[in-house]
DNA sequence: TTGCGGATTAGACTCATTCTAACTGTGTTG
DNA sequence: CAACACAGTTAGAATGAGTCTAATCCGCAA
């Protein structure tokens, strides 16, 4: 179900547009909205799907847009498999994902920060890495990860 | 400077492909030899256009053909950044990915066991992966990863 | 010699993504 | 108020990695 965005949400997108001198949109509203809503790593065309219940005229190409205007402003990362659709994620805390082999879905898996540091330590001297992209691809029993 | 393959190779490729009910054909031998020859992570045009040194008729679909084959039998792995073209990577170790940001040259960086440990350590229970994919994302200032 | 099956081939096709050029809406300046 | 600037949006065309298809090739067994 696609709520209103909370006044806090509001806020951040707000406050994360502004920072790099971008305004807030109704369609931008709308695809931060569906992001929010359901945080199961969707792809383009699922966002697209989603908004447009929400703002039928919305086009893919704008959602291409706010998608790629949101990871440059921090808002939400990119999270690619293999060579299969961009999947988009709005979890910014330091975090591995997960691919079902089964279903296909995506699950955060968190990440403690001693785990990271053991990572960036296997680094031999001169190589200094901005990001790191952690993945896993196997089967779970689990059920669907909690909506949060 | 591509050179045949070692005796030691070709029953490496030989033993792989049988166990699997595949046989030796020049092509596979052309292409399995372009990878080991540069270690580089070549992309499939940048192997197609090295062994068409070596054979000329070779075919772009083969070259997919011989290197989906080869990952199959345990061979070689893909290598995957982003949205980019996969490459492929002969070294079967334990190993991350560093992607320079500046050449877009991929390194092997050694993933110590405990490392690779620690990692498996974060799935829930429940989690069971088969393959962890490690990149890392930066700048390097090191020179050319030796050629082994 | 014929037939079989795996391998190879050229070219058509798919589909996520990017590009382009026109349009919209809002705010600003004269 | 009219003209303009400009960011954002839009539909549709273009791109390009990868996949599919149908024809052909080639080594081997009957």
């Amino acid at each position: 179900m696609i709520q209103n965005l909370t006044e806090h949400d509001r806020e951040h997108l707000q406050e994360a547009l502004g920072k790099s001198g971008q305004k807030v949109t109704p369609q931008r509203e709308a695809v931060f909205t569906v992001l929010l809503a359901e945080r199961d790593h969707p792809t383009v065309d699922e966002v697209f799907q989603r908004a447009r219940e929400v703002m039928p005229g919305l086009s893919l190409a704008t959602v291409y847009n706010c998608l790629e205007t949101f990871v440059g402003c921090g808002l939400v990362r990119q999270v690619n498999h293999e060579r299969e659709s961009t999947r988009y994620c709005p979890n910014l805390a330091p975090h591995a994902h997960f691919r079902d082999k089964a279903t296909g879905r995506v699950h955060d898996i968190e990440l403690p920060p001693e785990v990271l540091k053991s990572l960036r330590s296997i680094l031999p001297p001169g190589f200094d890495s901005e990001v790191i992209e952690i993945s896993f691809h196997g089967r779970a029993q689990a059920k669907d990860s909690p909506a949060n």
